[in-house]
DNA sequence: ACTAGTTAGTGCGATATCGTACTAAACTGG
DNA sequence: CCAGTTTAGTACGATATCGCACTAACTAGT
């Protein structure tokens, strides 16, 4: 049977490590989030300080691979609560620019800072090394599915 | 600012690679798997072959770490599917056993074979053994939020 | 064997996700 | 320019996810 093969087992197990690990992930981020807060608003707050803000809904779906109109409420949501602003895209009259406020980067500051603690604990078991010694795999990984993901699927 | 702590980057770097894979690689699954199914089938029916059937719905929802009212739906929809048999669990009247059907069994097997073109590109460009090299830190991480989650989170 | 506390599963309502279909704007080739 | 095509975003409906509250069954301590 196919999960016999040592190839197909190993990139399954590789898929099935972080499949959890993104969900106990997920569990971490939101209980550190205020109520009404969910773990991709978190993202999206993150991504627009880590790369930039001012992109347009539809980058931004592509940036997180989720469809668009799942961006936009996700953005809508992120709006409703003061932590960006919907601007129109003066380049492109159809478009859209999300803009962060002072409130969301605030918040995405506290919310990284909560994590310390944990961090702590996790540095203890597991030195950043390390993990920084696997991360070039996983981005190359990450790479080659997304490439993938663009020309079939 | 703390992704500038070099520890912090670092772990969040992990979950950041981790959640954009696991997001493309649910997608390239939910292509493989008829109409009407989702990862979540998936996993679930695959979990039931890699450990055993016959695990209650309690069991299955730690495994994988989503509420059980989430599992509850999640089972219900694979039986809907004559995937899985619900039967009651004659050591706990209150509980249900979860058993693979022949049906279920094979879609998995199926689904997998529709892997093997994806696994012959993947292993090309990153060879199954530099997979297999990362995966002990994988294990090393999971294990540990896992055990963390059930302390507090 | 009785009460108090715990555990397994479900019902229900709120929100999230996503596919389909649509509109308006932008692009493209002639 | 202008007709056909593509692109950005949204409206809407279907399903998924999840928290809360509840019932029934089990467990502990006495």
């Amino acid at each position: 049977m196919s999960l016999d093969d040592t190839r197909t087992g190993t990139y399954f197990a590789l898929f099935n490590e972080i499949g959890i690990i993104d969900q106990i992930g997920k569990t971490f981020l939101e209980a550190r989030l205020p109520d009404g807060l969910i773990a991709p608003h978190f993202s999206v707050l993150n991504h627009l300080i880590r790369v930039k803000d001012g992109q347009t809904p539809l980058k931004l779906a592509e940036a997180f691979q989720v469809p668009k109109t799942t961006m936009t409420h996700t953005i809508a949501g992120l709006e409703k609560h003061g932590l960006v602003d919907i601007r129109p895209n003066p380049a492109d009259k159809r478009s859209k620019q999300v803009w962060l406020t002072p409130k969301g980067q605030a918040l995405r500051d506290e919310t990284i800072a909560r994590f310390i603690p944990l961090f702590d604990e996790l540095a203890d078991a597991i030195p950043p090394d390390r993990i920084a010694a696997i991360l070039p795999v996983l981005e190359e990984v990450r790479k080659f599915v997304d490439d993938l993901r663009d020309r079939r699927n």
